[in-house]
DNA sequence: TATAGTCGCTTACGATTGGTAAGCGGGGCC
DNA sequence: GGCCCCGCTTACCAATCGTAAGCGACTATA
């Protein structure tokens, strides 16, 4: 086995994105739309959304079709190229339950849900 | 299926983190001196490498081991957890094999490894 | 007519993180 | 002494992220 592989360093810094994994999911569960995928995952903001679902689009792994109603209705929906990650995905949900304490796993979402009053008096965090 | 899910989205952002994924993977095929990696690894500073290990280090998905010897050597290993990320990092070179064009891999490489030409010049007024 | 609200973005700006280069400590080697 | 090695650490600047606000097309309410 190589040690290096751009096909793979490409393919893991792309769905390893900050919060490309979790929007990944997200629509994987059957939300597809952009207000939807804002409610589903806590801390998520709508810049960084729009921008990584515009990487997704770009890769092939999401597709945009816009539904020209009432309040413009888009919808986002995996590929098959977007779909054939779910085994990926799979593996780090079974890797997570097993080794990610459910408790880190917790205050950190909290963390980034709501990091309300930490951040602006820290002396020198790091 | 949840939306969202706090450990698969603590598991998927740590082992998504810029460089980890390749690390990782650099430690599985073997490399276990720091700077085997950095090597091994192109586009890689020493000075990401070392935050990254202390990290999976923290994570307990690496150990870190120090031979006092000759110039220091030190040795890094996947523990148990860090093992256990094997299949998934199986899946996502599958997947990139299967989705991903090695040229656009190249090309991503190659601008990591030698933008050697490029950015010394001046003409990059901020 | 005016005001307000919805959805999906986009813009602006400060805070955090990443990349590049240089230095450092402890040893051995000439 | 001066110079190399390894594994970091520090310093500095650019890229990315988080927060908040605004925008365009449209409707609903008054």
């Amino acid at each position: 086995m190589p040690a290096f592989c751009p096909r793979f360093h490409r393919a893991i810094e792309l769905i390893g994105r900050r919060w490309t994994g979790v929007i990944l999911r997200a629509l994987r569960s059957g939300r597809c739309r952009f207000s939807e995928i804002t409610e589903a995952v806590p801390g998520l903001s709508d810049r960084l959304l729009s921008e990584r679902l515009k990487e997704l689009e770009a890769e092939g792994i999401v597709e945009r079709l816009v539904h020209p109603e009432f309040p413009v209705r888009v919808e986002y929906r995996l590929t098959e190229k977007g779909r054939a990650l779910d085994q990926v995905m799979d593996g780090i949900a079974s890797w997570a339950e097993r080794w990610i304490d459910p408790e880190d796993a917790v205050s950190t979402a909290d963390a980034e849900a709501a990091p309300v009053a930490t951040a602006v008096s820290g002396a020198n965090p790091r």
